[in-house]
DNA sequence: TGCTTATATGTCGAATATGACATAATCTAC
DNA sequence: GTAGATTATGTCATATTCGACATATAAGCA
């Protein structure tokens, strides 16, 4: 179980959490946000790889830069879940699919 | 039929749209993405009624103001699907519900 | 091994989202 | 009506996210 490990874990890589009365321990809520956006990371991650698919190609088609897909497919705090979102959408997912990927 | 007239509309309350080589129609991306965002409002909206909070009380259970929260549940183009999802999950959405909210 | 392509990581200025505040509009009783 | 509560709108300073670039690491192949 998590506690300061975890936490610490989480920091190193650059997350923000928790802080408030609570620092021990995540919220269900923040542990919940977490994996909805490694969800949908993978699943951007998986689509790229079904469509054999350089970075730099999708990069072109979500006008962004190859960085920041390796950033997007590896759930980097510094990616929002709208953007991954938006890169789903831009490859063809449907909103469906996405809740699938969510659930 | 109509494209130039919703884009207009859409782009008098804030939202920037497009702006690529289709600059009359809303890519289907787009327009997944918009309504995704006010499923989730929606959803946030439905569920401080249904718990009979004010704005206020939210706020103060998100940390943040009731502008803010009034700005959400509007689905203002200011806020994003994170902050949306956060709240949601904040008041006790599951992600299964979230899930069955945008599909 | 070296060479090429693919992916990952770090940083930066610009763009966008955020909370907060003031204030306006709307509702709900009396 | 009007007083009080609730919700909406406009703005701003700060914080976060963005695309881009440089560079590092990894993977494939002769």
């Amino acid at each position: 179980m998590m506690k300061a490990t975890k936490r610490k874990k989480l920091e190193s890589k650059g997350w923000k959490v928790g802080s408030a009365e609570d620092f021990l321990e995540l919220s269900s809520g923040e542990v919940a946000y977490i994996e909805m956006k490694h969800a949908l990371s993978n699943s951007l991650k998986a689509r790229r790889a079904k469509e054999k698919l350089s970075q730099v190609e999708v990069a072109k088609i979500f006008k962004t830069s190859q960085s920041r897909v390796a950033k997007m497919e590896a759930g980097d705090p510094s990616v929002s879940i709208d953007l991954l979102i938006k890169s789903l959408l831009a490859l063809g997912a449907s909103p469906k699919e996405l809740a699938k990927v969510i659930s």
